[in-house]
DNA sequence: GCAAGTGATGCATTTTTTGCAGCGCCGGCC
DNA sequence: GGCCGGCGCTGCAAAAAATGCATCACTTGC
């Protein structure tokens, strides 16, 4: 798009902070990078960026025309989209921003599903806390956002939400995997391995934790689902999941997913519920292909947890 | 904005319907515009015209385009009055599509009082009918339209309503003048001056006249207030208009706006009251100017029409 | 069938953009 | 405290792109 070159390069150099370093990444000189947005500031009539030693940094009217700027690249994504669509290409982009507990069984299934009937579209996956979620939301480098986490920014449109209650992960063999549900006070003496302390499970955990004044054995602490899994099968310990992460199939049993490993909820008096919310900008059109996506995932949803499902 | 030309020369051939002609308003060779829009039909990957014998006419694709084109400039132009505006400036610009009755009077003077505050915002009127009106913000060549008639369009957000009773003028010294409201049966043998047949006064009219079953004696029809006002000074006959157009200044009384003219409402229940309808294009973030000039309308509206004003 | 209109194209010209070299500036470092 | 390396900025020449002219191929209306 020749006619958005100039818009793309300000955009690089907001994010570079360097007009050449941005230059580098642009494969130009940073001598025409330069001019060229001498150039657009001399038409806005303003400066957009203030000049450091170091590099360049947005001032506020850059603040605002780079925004413009990436929500004029992404209604261009979704106008192509749609022109595409009516030539019946029906190809696309879908970026998704998405915690590790979503990211991890039910993307991945929901993802191929689409696929088989859209082949022609293509998805990012970046795998990211309820901040920086939101943070890409805005700044446009993602369509959707699964965030286990309270939403904080209020530019945010929460188009479904989804109730789950935290399970507790433990050997088969394990004296609580007897019991229907686990009370936090059966954690006493447990050594337990627990999600990083930004994630939506911890900080649910902590709070319940802290309410019930229990001092957990945390013997383990990281931000991987995979290792944690994967280490209990070296060394018996408890860690924490919400269903969506445990899933062993759509429709699956979240009580048991794997051979050695079952899963019981945490008493909701304890610790409550918390909500998984799928979202996207607050008055963003999504392009078709995002749009389509998003519908699926809630319907899929909805199938297998009907009535934890709000929209 | 050298940036946007390209697209600029896009909107003006599709307003056009040739190429020739848009070069010729564009002050550049046919063969330079021709190329230019070869380019980007390149770059999209599909043709946005289709070449007719007679000069070209946007192709689906390009009905989706030039709407994505229209709405980037109408950002464009958000974003530059939001910079301007936090540099202090506070300039801008508002385009008002508008039927007649509110042309008339009301605008004259909400403008001068919102620019005595503004000074550097300016204003286009466009007199229009409510279809035209609602084009008008859907192409983006108007930020706000007030329309009394009914809303067709689904893509318009109706900001607030007047509701507003059709008032009968007359001379002075007719023989209803004596009346508080006039009847519809008290018409006949009058000699009446009505509005265009497309403007929502007269068709309220009309509907109420064909329940009624009356035939008036229309002795002449016209789409201008100005005229029809001052053709009364020199024979005698009634015509109809609703306050907003007749208020003889903002909290005047509507009974008497000219020496020789009264006005008297007609019985709500011969026809009933219309509504002003005051929006804008749905989904869209007006520019500052034009947000804050339809709230100072809203709200001068609501001062003098408290209890018909809703929101 | 001819004239007048349309959009498209080859080629020379003009305008714009780019790259190179070098300037002045500022902060970190030995 | 001078020096070095990074930064943004600017003359000037070369490269690239946009433009204008003349012309073609085509359709419609008279």
């Amino acid at each position: 798009m020749r006619f958005m070159t100039s818009l793309k390069f300000i955009d690089v150099v907001a994010r570079e902070g360097s007009i050449r370093k941005a230059a580098d990444k642009l494969a130009i000189t940073s001598t025409a990078l330069n001019r060229r947005i001498l150039q657009i500031e001399d038409e806005i009539g303003q400066p957009l960026f203030e000049r450091l030693p170091g590099g360049v940094r947005l001032n506020t009217a850059g603040e605002i025309f780079v925004q413009h700027i990436r929500s004029q690249f992404a209604d261009l994504a979704r106008v192509q989209s749609q022109i595409s669509d009516l030539s019946g290409i029906r190809r696309g982009h879908v970026r998704i921003a998405s915690g590790a507990d979503a990211l991890r069984r039910f993307l991945p299934r929901a993802i191929a599903r689409y696929r088989a009937n859209h082949p022609a579209v293509t998805f990012d996956l970046s795998r990211c806390y309820g901040d920086d979620a939101e943070a890409r939301l805005f700044s446009l480098d993602a369509d959707i956002a699964l965030i286990f986490a309270p939403i904080r920014a209020a530019h945010v449109h929460v188009a479904a939400t989804l109730r789950q209650q935290i399970h507790c992960v433990m050997p088969a063999t394990h004296r609580l995997a007897a019991r229907d549900t686990v009370r936090l006070r059966d954690l006493a003496g447990e050594k337990l391995v627990l999600p990083a302390s930004h994630s939506g499970v911890r900080q649910l955990l902590d709070t319940g934790m802290l309410r019930r004044n229990i001092e957990p054995e945390t013997i383990l602490e990281s931000d991987s689902f995979e290792f944690m899994q994967n280490f209990l099968h070296f060394e018996p310990a408890l860690f924490f999941q919400i269903p969506i992460a445990i899933e062993s199939e759509i429709g699956g049993d979240a009580s048991a997913f794997d051979a050695q490993l079952v899963a019981r909820p945490v008493d909701p008096a304890d610790v409550p519920p918390g909500t998984l919310h799928i979202c996207h900008l607050k008055g963003r059109v999504l392009p078709v292909a995002a749009a389509k996506f998003l519908d699926d995932v809630i319907t899929s949803l909805r199938s297998v947890y009907s009535d934890d499902v709000d929209q």
